[in-house]
DNA sequence: AAAACCGTCAACCGCTTGCTC
DNA sequence: TGAGCAAGCGGTTGACGGTTT
């Protein structure tokens, strides 16, 4: 029964291009009866179109300070450094790209970035014939595999670590910090799933302070930078006293 | 000139997650 | 505790414009 209702809403509702009437629309609909709720935005501003379809359509090209056209030098260095780490978290790696959405994010990976680092891979596989390019493969395959190892490490440490306080910085409860603080160092299994599903969530986080890290990561509207934020901070300290020494330089 | 092919990107689909009751 | 719903997410599709043959 519930298919058939899906299947008749499917029917109904309007699909493919939006034309700028419709646009029009919803944006002033948006507007004034604000974000949220999208099947009945569907309804009631006379757009035919599904809830889903309209806030896709507000999130990846209406809403305001939505920034469009070419990648700068440094959104697309940015991307593939995400990437690198973080793989196809295509709504984590635009989160760290004001403007940009996880959509355009995706598309460019896609489409520019993921051909352009194949041909540079190609290119530097056939430059690699002689006896001296084999030795300069072996060592950089040498330094991909630390890489490889470093993020492994990385990714490791991140899941082993618990956080202490969930909390954006106006509900900051500085007994919860203590409180939680304690918990993890006398039991390091604490009742928190993942710190990074934490991260992810908006919350701040601090560090047992064994580790050299004992910082608040406290952040405002914008969550995901927490997370992104504390591994280019892992980064530039290139975690020496966590990975035993280990470095990548 | 036109058919075939290719690249791009907006939109859709199906699944997962979180929230409410 | 579980059902139902809304929203989020990543993968995929398809329309369209440009290029090649």
């Amino acid at each position: 029964m519930e298919d058939n209702k899906r299947e008749k809403n499917n029917n109904q509702a309007k699909r493919g291009l939006w034309k700028p009437e419709e646009d029009l629309i919803l944006k002033n609909y948006v507007e004034t009866h604000g974000e949220g709720n999208w099947a009945a935005v569907s309804e009631n501003s006379g757009l035919m179109r599904g809830g889903k379809s309209c806030r896709l359509r507000w999130k990846n090209y209406l809403r305001p300070n939505i920034k469009r056209g070419c990648m700068s030098q440094e959104e697309e260095d940015l991307i593939i450094r995400m990437h690198k780490l973080l793989g196809n978290r295509w709504s984590l790696i635009a989160g760290r790209l004001p403007g940009r959405t996880d959509n355009e994010v995706k598309n460019y990976w896609n489409t520019h970035l993921n051909k352009k680092l194949c041909r540079l891979g190609k290119r530097k596989s056939n430059e690699f014939d002689d006896e001296s390019g084999r030795q300069e493969q072996e060592q950089e395959q040498g330094e991909n595999d630390d890489d490889e190892n470093y993020n492994k490490k990385l990714r490791r440490f991140c899941d082993s670590h618990q956080p202490i306080c969930n909390a954006t910085e106006d509900q900051l409860d500085i007994n919860e910090v203590e409180e939680n603080k304690e918990k993890i160092m006398r039991n390091s299994t604490s009742d928190h799933s993942s710190w990074k599903y934490e991260m992810e969530r908006g919350g701040g986080v601090v560090f047992p302070g064994d580790y050299n890290h004992d910082a608040t990561f406290l952040f405002d509207d914008e969550p995901f930078v927490t997370y992104l934020d504390s591994f280019l901070l892992f980064e530039a300290l290139e975690m020496q006293s966590i990975m035993h020494g280990h470095s990548t330089t």
